[in-house]
DNA sequence: CCCATAACCTACCAAAAAGTACGTTCCGCA
DNA sequence: TGCGGAACGTACTTTTTGGTAGGTTATGGG
């Protein structure tokens, strides 16, 4: 479970997955295809993940050069990961709203807290 | 998807929420349960869990202080995750030696690259 | 009378991760 | 004669995260 979070943890790795998913990108369109990501931090989170053998390389030697980069297939079976993610995460959002505050329909969230010397139930 | 992995990034949560699935638990014995963690470590996470509204926490005002932590109900639905990565988790161990390289006995991932004017396929 | 226990908190520090800015190489194009 | 694009690399700074060492409250036990 480690090794399985040590592989997707970094901040693009998941969005980087997400492209290749659909099929083999080069470098230049996973970088457009993710707005805020610096060609510095897909080049080192795509070489993280080649070295952990969830995305294979393709290098042609042409001028000028390209690149193009797809998942192996322990790579896509990690597809289970981003339906389950997927799947809780959107479950949580409905109980959360967009300032991050969590709403709780279901069941309150409450401290027992001392207060002059009497027991109060006090709501988080 | 980006909401779930942010709910359970921090070295230690994991944890903390596996003990958690098996019930009810005191500060002290989650502390004593995973090795290795601080106290500052426990406290800070557990807390940064409650914000999120994973666990809930009964404070008893009693000397000695008892505090008791556990899984709100949409906190008990992570443990699908925890499954799905464990499983994806001990696959990924199976093509993987203890040092971390990869063997990947399926499929051979490879890289062309140019050599005196010559195209060869190096193995990575 | 002091120490241990419980469940923390605070200040300070170190390490890791991410971001910013810029350099590189080769060629075709205007 | 520069200019841009492709796919990076490198140096440096900032932000985030984790770790260390100590302090706090109150009480019962030796």
């Amino acid at each position: 479970m480690a090794a399985a979070l040590s592989v997707i943890s970094g901040k693009w790795k998941l969005s980087i997955i997400n492209q290749l998913l659909s099929g083999q990108k080069r470098y230049s369109e996973i970088n457009r295809a993710i707005p805020g990501m610096t060609e510095k931090m897909l080049s080192q989170q795509i070489r993280e993940l080649e070295e952990d053998g969830i995305v294979s390389r393709h290098i042609f030697p042409e001028v000028p050069p390209r690149v193009e980069y797809s998942l192996t297939p322990i790579g896509q079976e990690l597809s289970s990961i981003f339906y389950t993610l997927e799947r809780w995460g959107s479950h949580y959002m409905t109980v959360t709203n967009a300032n991050g505050e969590v709403i709780q329909p279901d069941y309150t969230c409450y401290t027992l807290v001392k207060q002059d010397d009497e027991v109060v139930k006090a709501e988080v």
